[in-house]
DNA sequence: TCATGTTCGCACAGATCACTGCAATAAGCT
DNA sequence: AGCTTATTGCAGTGATCTGTGCGAACATGA
């Protein structure tokens, strides 16, 4: 099934270690990691946008030198690239998806979940700052989605039951969530989202 | 109520003009205005993105002094709101949409004209850097699309036959065009477009 | 054709950004 | 504990952006 996810990020530093030998993930680099991913989600929910956002703004921000930022990142894409993998990817390989029995439960529920995690405006100013950042931004927001989706339909099929494929799956579920998130004020209601899975064949 | 037309139709229409006296939108504005459009596709189509995005340099290729877009544009976000909203809604109140005599046929035709236009890397930049730039950056994207949709839904009502209401149709056709188109790499082909009416309750 | 005032080009200045050496700190290993 | 070196802080510099005042050009309506 689905347990090759584990390997890539841990401490994915977004740019950096290649094949060098020593990284160094600990005490105080994951401090500033974690205090400058805290200033650009602090900084897009106030300003409502990633127009202005700059490096040396979000360091002043997280308390940390511009250096800092620029060495490591480099640039403001590859930082929101960096702070959106983090935000929608499950930190290690985990996948958690709901388990309720039957396979429309489990859709549902997680459409749901979805909906709600979509209906968090920074959630919406974080996904929107990455996705204008860079070509592979809007993959970077998707994050473990399609992995998740993936591994209840497995499940259903190893219960012996017919499953439609994750494509179609993705386009009657993850679509219109997405769709109504980015593309309209209309949020979509949990409610809603829990009737998507009606229209699955 | 359909009379506000955006380029003001050349004499105001009786005293429709807002406080201000004299808009001058002929010759001169037009063609700048044309060419910083133009500027903007273009820089955005050869850098891959809206990072860089910058007034003076969208001025330098466009041959137009950097005042000018600070002055009429004030920012970035509102010079890509502006494209956006011009490339993707219809100049005028004027909507174009296919007419086979069947609603399905309707529906397919137009999905797979929708399909097409997102087919292009520079929309996609161009969409990208939009949704990237503000709030509404998502629904300028949209343009005319759920005009579109219920111009067609509507000529059905007309025709005496039953059709679903806009928002599913919208769930079920537009989701998975935009969704498709930002967040996988795969952009989705023409026969995968048609094929979504099917999905249509 | 002529008057009007909107729009644009130009020069200039303050602010901020992007980036680079060097020194100091602290994480990881023996 | 002690050593190695990845990582950060600091100061400074060139480049670019952002914004303003003024005069000229041009579209518009009479």
């Amino acid at each position: 099934m689905s347990s090759d996810v584990t390997a890539a990020s841990e401490t994915g530093t977004g740019t950096r270690q290649d094949t060098s030998t020593g990284r160094r993930p600990g005490g105080r680099s994951a401090r500033v990691r974690a205090a400058v991913h805290a200033a650009v989600v602090d900084l897009l929910a106030a300003e409502g946008g990633g127009e202005g956002l700059t490096l040396p703004l979000v360091a002043a921000r997280a308390g940390v030198h511009a250096t800092t930022l620029y060495r490591r990142w480099g640039s403001v894409a590859e930082l929101l690239g960096d702070v959106a993998s983090s935000r929608f990817s499950g930190a290690d390989g985990e996948l958690v998806v709901p388990d309720t029995g039957s396979l429309r439960g489990d859709l549902r529920q997680w459409a749901v979940g979805v909906a709600t995690d979509l209906s968090d405006p920074d959630v919406l100013t974080l996904m929107r700052a990455t996705i204008g950042s860079g070509e592979e931004g809007g993959c970077l927001c998707r994050g473990d989605r399609m992995d998740q989706l993936e591994a209840m339909l497995e499940r259903e099929r190893e219960r012996g039951g017919e499953t439609p494929d994750a494509e179609h799956a993705a386009d009657i579920l993850l679509a219109p969530l997405y769709y109504r998130a980015l593309f309209t004020e209309a949020p979509g209601s949990t409610q809603w989202a829990a009737s998507l899975v009606d229209n699955l064949r």
